[in-house]
DNA sequence: TTATATACTGTAAAAATATACAGTATAAAT
DNA sequence: ATTTATACTGTATATTTTTACAGTATATAA
């Protein structure tokens, strides 16, 4: 497959972005307000281009007539096999292979926000949130995260999922469940790396 | 959701095979041309009935502007637009266009078993059982269920989510919350719908 | 009997859209 | 120095497409 040039990969993820927010490809025009074009002959131009080294093939004289044909982003759109990975005990929940219990399908986007991975819940430490052992939480990596969020915490090698507070010197990751004690971690003596936060839960009954 | 005319069906069905085939939807007249209509207009009253029923959405000014949003050809297609629909006060959580509060893009296999729609949990009543208000909970329309499963009950006109149990003449649909009080009914005097069954839940952070 | 809903035909106009043509500008290659 | 490829603007027009309006026909319900 030839390569791209910059402007057409721009117009190609376009095309894709318009499609599955719509359902329906978009108009030259319409391709020109989303990337900043003026005139209607450059999407065409791309267009083109884009069918020529067969990403997408266009149906002459048919409005939004394109049709992508090789997805350049076939990732994070709508009914992808997002992972689920168990809460290990020790190490990063990483995305390797080894470490991804099964895959579920569905929208990275069905949560108020987008999510990278799933994570499956050991333990009862948040149950008073009505977090149960084997539901699944939703976490998108990020290390932006404020006080009160549901956050998925690396200390050393250990990984738990617990409410973050963060005060001056001071981490205290907070469980819900008043069996468990608040872990108190001062971050001039150890490391603390956020791995991300929850965004969501499901659960199988 | 609302039933279908013979003739509606038969346009879904044309519109979703036309766009499995170029990628993009029908205009009217091809729906015609398929289906051996003579004007465009009984394409568009189609659609227009498609619509107010729910099954698809019609851009209205641009061309080709159908999307689908629930398939008839349900088979394996992930990403579907599944229904939350509010636990309301009085009546049967009936799929109507009119009790749809939005829609969330995901695949109706995600849980062990197949679900119909997400129910949005009003109260405390099942908080021990870690179901927030507001949580939604993924219910499969079906009569059979058994003692102990999590289902949606109508009696008169009150609809409730519940532990099933069922002995003899009475039923117990049981709450997860010391404060709540478990609902008893006898049968020989009272009639009780199971709607469904619950067999997942979400929850948004 | 009179509505009412479904299911169309036929026509036409307005709006949306593809697409051709004539240019301009810039960077890299020959 | 000239060509070639990329990357556009701007305009115009033929065609496609939506969509409104005026009818016809049939079956079912009130």
């Amino acid at each position: 497959m030839k390569e791209l040039t910059k402007q057409q990969t721009k117009v190609l993820a376009c095309v894709e972005v318009y499609l599955n927010k719509t359902g329906f490809p978009p108009t030259r025009a319409e391709i020109c307000k989303e990337l900043g074009f003026k005139s209607p002959n450059a999407a065409e131009m791309h267009l083109r281009a884009l069918e020529k080294k067969g990403y997408i093939s266009i149906q002459s004289g048919s409005s939004r007539g394109i049709s992508i044909v090789k997805s350049q982003q076939s990732f994070e759109q709508t009914g992808e096999q997002m992972p689920v990975i168990g809460l290990v005990a020790a190490g990063s929940p990483t995305l390797a292979e080894e470490n991804i219990e099964k895959r579920i399908s569905c929208d990275p986007n069905m949560f108020s926000d987008s999510f990278d991975y799933f994570l499956k819940v050991k333990g009862l430490s948040m149950i008073e949130a009505g977090i149960h052992e084997d539901d699944l939480v939703a976490i998108k990596k990020t290390t932006n995260v404020k006080n009160g969020d549901l956050v998925v915490v690396r200390l050393e090698d250990e990984v738990t999922l617990k409410y973050f507070k963060k005060t001056n010197h001071s981490l205290e990751l907070i469980p819900a469940n008043k069996d468990f004690s608040t872990i108190e971690v001062d971050l001039r003596e150890q490391e603390a790396f956020v791995e991300g936060k929850s965004v969501g839960l499901i659960r199988t009954h």
